[in-house]
DNA sequence: ACTCCACTCTACTGCTCGGTACAAAAAATG
DNA sequence: CATTTTTTGTACCGAGCAGTAGAGTGGAGT
């Protein structure tokens, strides 16, 4: 198995997360289904039957690919979000957000929205998952938005999964964007407007 | 071909743009990758050789396909941008956005964005044909946004073309939500929140 | 009524897909 | 050093892919 440490036989050649990695950005380059095993196996420096006994199947490796991107993403929202006041914690997300969309150590845009966003039926579970993803980070987002209304940090009638949604969907449309290339600078040209929508501002606890 | 109007001969037992309508959901529903020549002949109600001698290639019939959904795109997007004042020629384009990307005649979310967002380098046309659809629909927007801003209509300070690069992320953020199953009433409460990010106002001419 | 010709249909092509069998290779254990 | 255990490399599998050949079909023009 892969997830044991055998201690006799021939040593492992590769190192399982940094082929994880190589294939993450396979799959978010090409999506799913435009990446092919030999493309995988290309960018991983191994061959079929290593990936087969140390993934399984080309799903498997995916969703171990994208859980790895994805941790990261949650680790980085949370940071992000560590913030004093509900509107720095939203800036922050939304300016690491644009960064990371346009960082040059990795393809530009998001994994969860390249890897697949529509696929044909048998690889619907793929799909699934990315979505599942996204709205595990919009749930990170909610549960900060959520403390800071409990906190006196949102008015009263602002609904924090509303203003969660908006701040995602601010944040997928610029992938989508990053997707096709734009900017780092029309990234942050968008969350510039963004922020003056937020029903709360720079400082302390407003109401 | 399939341009001309031919005198004699066999006449085709099936409507070219009906058909195309079938294929656009397919493409909408799979994406380019996902949908197969099979599953979109079986929608189409066609067989393969009258796809290919009617439309050449399954690169041309997306095309085709994607064109027709653009098209109609833009005139929808036109015809909401007719409005006195910057504002609600942006809500109006929001709002039938978020409609439009939850309506119940076609697949959810967005063509645009569905069809391939991420592929394999041999098709790598098709995202860029998407991709220039989408910045086709930018510029409608961006245009109308000038007009408003050389009539007064926004302030001095704001930049067209950002204002409506945030728009069209906020549109395609829904999208990508939509995509996922969103609700209606999930759009439209994003669209509430982005609207009050706008640098202009409810009623005539502000500044 | 006959001819023509574009269209339709079945069946096929070469190719690539995801996945695997099997034997050679290489390190740890005795 | 021989054995054991695991990984590696080559070469292959059936299936499904996009695309096509060629016979059959049926409405229009004469």
């Amino acid at each position: 198995m892969s997830t044991e440490t055998p201690t006799a036989g021939r040593p492992r050649a590769f190192d399982e997360n940094t082929v994880l990695d190589r294939a993450a950005e396979v799959f978010w380059r090409r999506g799913y289904e435009g990446a092919s095993l030999s493309a995988l196996t290309g960018a991983m420096g191994i061959n079929r039957p290593s990936l087969y006994a140390t993934f399984g199947s080309k799903e498997e490796l995916f969703k171990r690919a994208f859980a790895r991107y994805h941790d990261r993403q949650v680790a980085t929202a949370r940071a992000a979000l560590d913030r004093p006041t509900a509107y720095a914690a939203i800036e922050a997300f939304l300016r690491s957000s644009a960064d990371g969309l346009t960082a040059d150590d990795h393809p530009p845009g998001c994994f969860s929205i390249q890897g697949g966003l529509a696929s044909a039926p048998e690889n619907a579970r793929v799909s699934e998952a990315l979505a599942t993803g996204r709205a595990a980070t919009e749930g990170v987002l909610r549960e900060r938005l959520t403390r800071a209304a409990a906190e006196g940090d949102l008015p009263d009638d602002v609904d924090p999964r509303a203003l969660a949604r908006f701040v995602m969907v601010l944040s997928e449309g610029n992938a989508v964007h990053a997707a096709a290339g734009a900017r780092r600078a029309d990234l942050h040209a968008a969350v510039d407007i963004a922020l003056r929508a937020l029903p709360t501002r720079p400082g302390p606890a407003t109401a």
